[in-house]
DNA sequence: TTGTATGCGTTATCAT
DNA sequence: ATGATAACGCATACAA
C-alpha cells in the first residue's frame, strides 16, 4: 500500500488480513492485549512485526480526541536557558506519553499569536508558554476564547488566569545587592536590559528594594540583555562606582571587559555581579559572582502543573515562585 | 459542542448549520473560495467568524494524507549549536507551511530509535536528523523499511542512502593546524572528545593529515567534548608542547584554564586553538583562535534539501559539504 | 454553483 | 473471545 508520498504504509487492515483476523482484534492486541487469546495475539504480533506496522496516530487522534501533543512557545529557540526549561518539562511529561512541538517567536508578539493559532489547529492538548513581550492582547483574547490548558513559564502576561511558574527575580537581585551593601559597597549601578518583560521589571524592582533608604548612591541605566550592551553602558560611565549589578550575566561580563579595557581591575577596583549563572559564567576570568535560578526545575514544575490541569486535578497554588541562590565567586571584594 | 477536555469545539457541521448550507460549501469556502457564490461565501464567513471556527488539522490530515509536519531528532536539545541548525532549517521550511516537532535523544541511540518510531506514527512528512552515535542499526533498518524522507545534518550514519549536509571538519582542523605549523610550532598535541561520532573522527583525521610527514612531534589524547575534559587532559601533560589543538572550543578553553593554573601563559608559552567558534569564544580571555562552521547555513541547506525531496525534485548532490573559516584571534603566537 | 455520499485509519459499541 | 459496524471531522468525486 502506498500513500501520496510514495511511502509504503501498512495499516490495521493489512495486518488483520495477514494474521487472518478482524481489525478489531488487531486493535485489541495493541490497546488491550489481555483481552485477546494467546493464539491470536501471537499471530497478530508476528504480522505487525513482519509488516513493520505502527498505528497511525492521526487516525487514532481523530477517533479518541486525544493527540498526546504538547506545544511550547518560547521567545528564542537558540537560547540554552529556555531549552533547559523545556527539557525539564519534557522530562516530566514524556514518560506520560506526550510528544512535543517547540516553536520560537524571535521575540515577536505577532509571531507569538500566529504560533498559538498554529498549535491550536494542530490540536495540542496543552501548552507551555514563555511570553515574548510585556503584553499581547490578541494572544490573551485567543487563549480566553478556547479553554486551552496553558501554563506560563518564567515570563507571563498580566491579568491572566493562566497558572504561572517563575523564579523570585526580585528576591534574587535583592539578595545579591544586599550582599554588596553588607560588604561595604556605597555606590552601586544597575545595568538593566529591555524593560518590557515581566522578569526584567521584577529584577529592577529587587534592586530598588535593596538599595533605597540605606544611604546608597545608586543609578540605573537601560540597554539590552547582551554582552555588548553591558560593555557600551560601562564605557560611557562618567564615574566608576564601588559595584555594578548586571541585569544578567552577559551584561555583567560585558561590563567587566569594558572595565578591564578602561584600566580598572575587577574586583580590586570595582565589584561586578550578574544574574542567571549561565553555563559559561563559572569559567570567566575572574569567575563571576551571580544568582543562580533553578531553570530546569522551573520547567519540570511547569510540566507537572500542566499535567495536573490536563487531568482535571485541582491545582493548589495558582502561581509557583521558585527561590534563587547567590553563587559567591571572585568578582566581589569586601570594602569594609 | 464539547470534546473530552471540556473545550468548546465548533466543527464544519455546526458552521454549515448556522449558515444554512451544506458542509461541502463550508469546505469550499475554506479551500477554494472562488468556487462559491458571493452570497453563500459571505454567509459562511460570518458563521465561521461567529463560532471562532478553525478546521481540525487532524481530520484534514487524515483525509488528505498530508500533515505538514517535520520532525527533528538531535542528540541534545540543550546545545545551542544544534538549535541554530534547526533554526536554519525552520527558516527555510516554515514559509512553506510546515510545523516542527523537535526531539532530543540525550546522546542515546536507543532513545533515538524510539523517537524515530514516535515521529513516524505522528505521520511527519519528513525528518532532519543529527545522529547520536557512530552507528545505530535498528535506526537504519527502520528508515530503510519506511521510505520516509530524511536528511542527515552534521553527523551521519554510514552506508546510508540518506542525503547528508555537513561541514568539512577534516579540512577545518587541517587548515588551523597548518597555520600552527606555518607559524613555527614544532610540537603539537590534539585533545579529542569522544571518537564515536562521524564529525569527531573527521576532525582527528584532519589533524593527522596536517601533521604527518612534516617533522612535527605530535600526540593525540582522548577525553570528552567538555571544558573539564580539556582541563584534566592538560593537567596530566608530562611535557608542554608548542601548541594544543582542542577538538572543540570547550576543550580548548579548559586547556587554557589548566595552563594558566600551571603557570603557563597563552599564547606566550603555548598556543591554543579550538573548533566551533561558539558564542562565547570571542569573549574569552584572551579571545580564542578557532574554526568557524557555518552552523545556521547547514540547517538552512538541510531544510532546502528536505523540501526538494518532499517535492520529488531531483537532488543534485547527494552530499553537501560546507567550508569552514579560520578565525584568527589572540591565542596563537608566531614562533618562527 | 450546490448538495449528497464515500472514505481516510482508527477505536468503541454492540452482537455473536 | 471475536467480529461487524458506526463514528470521529474533513475533502472530494459525483450527481443535480
Amino acid at each position: 500500500m502506498e500513500n501520496k508520498n510514495g511511502n509504503i504504509t501498512s495499516n490495521i487492515k493489512s495486518v488483520a488480513k495477514l494474521a487472518g483476523v478482524s481489525i478489531s482484534t488487531v486493535s485489541r492486541v495493541i490497546n488491550n492485549p489481555d483481552s485477546v487469546s494467546e493464539k491470536l495475539r501471537s499471530k497478530v504480533k508476528h504480522a505487525i512485526e513482519y509488516l513493520g506496522y505502527h498505528p497511525n496516530q492521526i487516525a487514532r487522534s481523530l477517533r479518541t480526541g486525544s493527540t498526546k501533543l504538547i506545544g511550547f512557545i518560547i521567545p528564542d529557540i537558540t537560547n540554552p536557558a529556555f531549552l533547559l526549561m523545556i527539557k525539564g518539562a519534557e522530562d516530566f511529561l514524556k514518560r506520560r506519553g506526550y510528544t512535543f512541538i517547540v516553536c520560537g517567536t524571535d521575540h515577536n508578539t505577532r509571531e507569538e499569536t500566529k504560533l498559538l493559532r498554529t498549535l491550536l489547529s494542530q490540536n495540542v492538548e496543552g501548552m507551555i508558554v514563555t511570553c515574548s513581550g510585556g503584553q499581547n492582547s490578541d494572544f490573551s483574547k485567543t487563549v480566553e476564547s478556547t479553554n486551552i490548558k496553558m501554563v506560563f513559564m518564567d515570563r507571563r502576561y498580566e491579568n491572566s488566569k493562566v497558572p504561572y511558574v517563575g523564579v523570585d527575580n526580585a528576591g534574587g537581585v535583592k539578595k545579591i545587592t544586599d550582599h554588596l551593601i553588607e560588604t561595604g559597597h556605597k555606590s552601586i549601578i544597575y545595568l538593566s536590559g529591555e524593560r518590557n518583560t515581566s522578569s526584567a521589571r521584577e529584577r529592577l524592582r529587587g534592586f530598588i528594594d535593596s538599595v533605597r533608604n540605606r544611604g546608597i548612591d545608586f543609578q540605573v541605566f537601560y540597554g539590552r540583555f547582551t554582552f555588548e550592551s553591558g560593555y557600551d553602558l560601562t564605557k560611557r560611565l562618567k564615574k566608576i562606582p564601588d559595584a555594578i549589578v548586571g541585569g544578567n550575566d552577559l551584561v555583567a561580563l560585558g561590563a567587566i571587559e569594558a572595565l578591564s579595557q578602561m584600566g580598572y581591575c575587577v574586583p580590586h577596583d570595582v565589584s561586578v555581579v550578574g544574574f542567571d549563572d549561565m553555563f559559561y559564567s563559572k569559567y570567566s576570568r575572574p569567575p563571576l559572582t551571580t544568582v543562580r535560578q533553578p531553570i530546569y526545575e522551573m520547567g519540570y514544575m511547569a510540566g507537572k502543573i500542566l499535567w495536573q490541569l490536563l487531568n482535571g486535578k485541582h491545582v493548589k497554588k495558582h502561581d509557583v515562585i521558585l527561590q534563587t541562590e547567590v553563587i559567591l565567586r571572585e568578582t566581589v571584594k569586601s570594602r569594609i
